[in-house]
DNA sequence: CAGTGGCCCTGAGCGC
DNA sequence: TGCGCTCAGGGCCACT
């Protein structure tokens, strides 16, 4: 489900409005990717920081006064976090429960691919190694063409794949990296070091334009996902190939074509994407 | 050591 | 209606 802008308009759902509180009580459900490696009594009463994101990741700062680690959270494929005024009680795919001085926070996660992971500093195992892979946030004015160039460069695995991994630039998952190759109009299938400098500006353009375009459309909302306050995402109706085999490419109307490219799927134009 | 495929888990949708 | 199959927005990990 959660691609960065979903992550993203999640986290300022709730951001604002938990920053200050006190965690009263944290229930868990079923197991979930990892366990949380805390327990909840030894988190009781701590006073919840400015949650954060890096990459896919929600990062929740405890302190008691003093820093008493963190939350890592991890929405997998089909996760979401919700924010309530008052505590709910767990469904049944719902595996963890914030409850606070200030609202709750409840994820909701039917896969159970996603994670709730206690670390007692971002840069401290287990948060360390969880976010050590991780290429550049997209966004960040560090981030330039040259960098983008040399991370893909030498690589032979498909750009697509390239780009999923996230080890040179986090938050394209499968819907944003398919629109973001082509809006750059480069083949997905095209090896990684077959991106040279100027196609590797015209795809960070790209990317940057689609999260950021999917991040004012207040994400996709393609079975279930709703931000934390429970809006729907309007990015779906803005894609141009995700999901539209067969559909006419909005810039050259040949057909949009379905590949499979690591198990997962790839839409593109045969036209205007080339290798 | 880069690249590949398996796997974690549940639900929805579809053809028969 | 029910069964079995495929597919789903992610990413770690074992293996080649």
């Amino acid at each position: 489900m959660p691609e960065l802008p979903e992550v993203e308009i999640t986290r300022q759902g709730f951001a604002d409005a938990l920053q200050g509180a006190r965690l009263l009580d944290l229930r868990l459900g079923k197991p979930l990717r990892w366990p949380l490696g805390v327990s909840a009594k030894a988190l009781q009463g701590a006073r919840l920081g400015l949650a954060c994101r890096r990459g896919k990741y929600i990062w929740l700062p405890l302190d008691r006064p003093e820093p008493l680690g963190g939350l890592l959270l991890h929405l997998g494929m089909s996760g979401s976090l919700a924010f309530t005024p008052e505590p709910q009680v767990l469904g049944p795919h719902q595996h963890l429960a914030i409850d606070t001085s200030q609202g709750c926070l409840t994820l909701t996660d039917p896969r159970r691919f996603g994670a709730a992971v206690w670390s007692p500093a971002l840069d401290a195992s287990p948060a360390r190694e969880l976010l050590a892979r991780l290429g550049a946030e997209p966004f960040d004015p560090a981030l330039d063409a040259r960098t983008l160039h040399a991370g893909l460069k030498g690589r032979r695995v498909p750009i697509k794949q390239a780009l999923l991994a996230g080890d040179v630039v986090v938050g394209a998952g499968n819907i944003y990296a398919c629109e973001a190759l082509w809006q750059a109009g480069i083949h997905p299938a095209t090896p990684a070091a077959r991106v040279g400098p100027a196609r590797a500006e015209r795809l960070l353009g790209a990317v940057r334009a689609v999260l950021s375009d999917a991040l004012a459309a207040g994400g996709s909302t393609l079975r279930d996902f709703s931000s934390s306050l429970g809006a729907i995402g309007r990015y779906q109706s803005l894609v141009a190939v995700y999901g539209r085999e067969g559909e006419p490419c909005p810039r050259c109307r040949t057909a949009v074509k379905r590949i499979v490219q690591g198990q997962r799927s790839t839409f593109f134009c045969p036209t205007c994407q080339r290798r």
